[in-house]
DNA sequence: TAAATACTGAACCACATGGTTCAGTATTTC
DNA sequence: GAAATACTGAACCATGTGGTTCAGTATTTA
């Protein structure tokens, strides 16, 4: 729960490394909501989701505010751009790496065909 | 390290929330490379690197092939696409949330002007 | 065949995680 | 003012994490 310190790609990756977690975020994607009303409606008691709830703080995905006896949960300022981000630029280094060992394979095939000519000269 | 199962987004976001293995993972989009090499790479013993591998290989976003002594890592087949969709959703839900809010604030400026006509009247 | 290389598994460490219960405190509500 | 509500903090539990060391095994290389 401490955390000191995480790099932040660290902390929300991670945040967003549970599925009651990512669940939240939907939730208040739909509507803030309180500490009762998040633990009923993943099956948890207080305590567990106040857990979970300051975990997506720290990530920067959630920010609280306690009014009377009530704490509100709402989404964060943290829009997953840094995320988002870091995916789409894996995913191109990907793509690029599978070309390039099609490119190997086929460059394989081509030296067989040509090999077997030669043999077969 | 065991990991029985865990839902996929789960596993994939745990492996992603370590500096590291992301490292690691764009790494391999450069080049394949054995568990020495990684190790060197990033500063740290065979058996701490190859605990980290394995994370990834569970993940589905490393594949390993051992050949004589050498074990040879390699990007897996998991994409992101998963995660990258579920971010992208996620940015939405937020964008249309903030939007929302946005509203309620001008409706609550709009109501304040009316009150302050009112209450000069 | 001896030595070097590359990995592997077990065991350990401190600390994090995902949950719980229990015993509060602070705020409403009746 | 008593009771209900909403949260909070401490403590506990089992398991996971991110690393290590140490003692192997298997494979090359000289």
């Amino acid at each position: 729960m401490v955390q000191y310190f995480r790099p932040p790609l660290d902390a929300s990756f991670a945040a967003l490394s549970d599925t009651t977690r990512r669940g939240v975020l939907e939730q208040l994607g739909r509507s803030d909501a309180s500490i009762t009303e998040l633990a009923e409606k993943f099956h948890m008691t207080l305590t567990g989701m106040k857990k979970h709830v300051g975990v997506l703080e720290q990530a920067g995905l959630v920010t609280t505010e306690k009014v009377g006896r009530v704490r509100t949960c709402k989404l964060g300022l943290r829009r997953l751009e840094e995320e988002a981000a870091w995916i789409e630029r894996y995913r191109q280094l990907w793509d690029a790496r599978f070309d390039e060992l099609d490119k190997v394979v086929e460059e394989l095939k081509r030296k067989e065909k040509a090999d077997g000519r030669k043999k077969r000269k």
